[in-house]
DNA sequence: CTGTCGTACTTCACCTGTCGTAGTAATTGA
DNA sequence: TCAATTACTACGACAGGTGAAGTACGACAG
């Protein structure tokens, strides 16, 4: 299991990923997470759902109610251009991360 | 330039890196830190010395003063086996990290 | 028909690490 | 002589993550 201020700066981009194959939910995208990760991380509650309100604050993602059965409340999200732009942002960022950190990493 | 809270739960590490090859001072690191990663990460200042004091009070590094040349103040470090034992778990977090992370990247 | 489990969140106060700003003080170079 | 570099220290602010707790509905077992 990884640390979380590890992740920290990628939150926003696991959910971003998340969200390219359609829209989702809470809920699902947190499952997903975890076996994607093949449970090496799990996205704590409170971290995934302040996550959606700061993406959408930031315009990367927009949320909208779907009721399929009757009450079950859901709030759904949907990735915008600029959150798509942000990610590959992000992506292109980690590959440089990656290589700056590895400078200072013994294999041992 | 790499955004801060990719590196943050790195910083100690690089620096305890930084010591493996014997003890140094704040001002020296955080110029070597720049060297290495090529410019791409500059430690803060306030970052490298509250780390510092955050990795004494673990048992990571231990300081002492060394006055080379009269007046110069200077606080050294120096990494202890429990520092070089948290540098290795860091190390083999790093690697599930990225594994972790690049299941959540598209290269486009 | 009752209780527990799983789904699907929300609220809130707290902690940690980083950052900006600023200040100090000595040495070195032009 | 004056700026730049070296070598820090102090402080307050801020963002993101966390733990704890609570809400509410449906499904299913006993």
């Amino acid at each position: 299991m990884i640390s979380s201020d590890v992740i920290r700066g990628y939150n926003d981009t696991l959910i971003l990923y998340m969200l390219m194959d359609g829209e989702s939910y809470g809920y699902e995208i947190s499952k997903k997470i975890r076996t994607l990760s093949e449970e090496k991380y799990i996205m704590k509650e409170t971290t995934l759902y302040s996550a959606f309100t700061r993406l959408e604050k930031n315009g990367y993602i927009v949320s909208f109610y779907k009721e399929e059965t009757f009450g079950k409340r859901r709030t759904y999200y949907r990735i915008t251009p600029a959150g798509l732009a942000y990610y590959r942002e992000k992506c292109e960022e980690w590959q440089v991360t990656q290589e700056v950190v590895n400078k200072f990493i013994k294999e041992l």
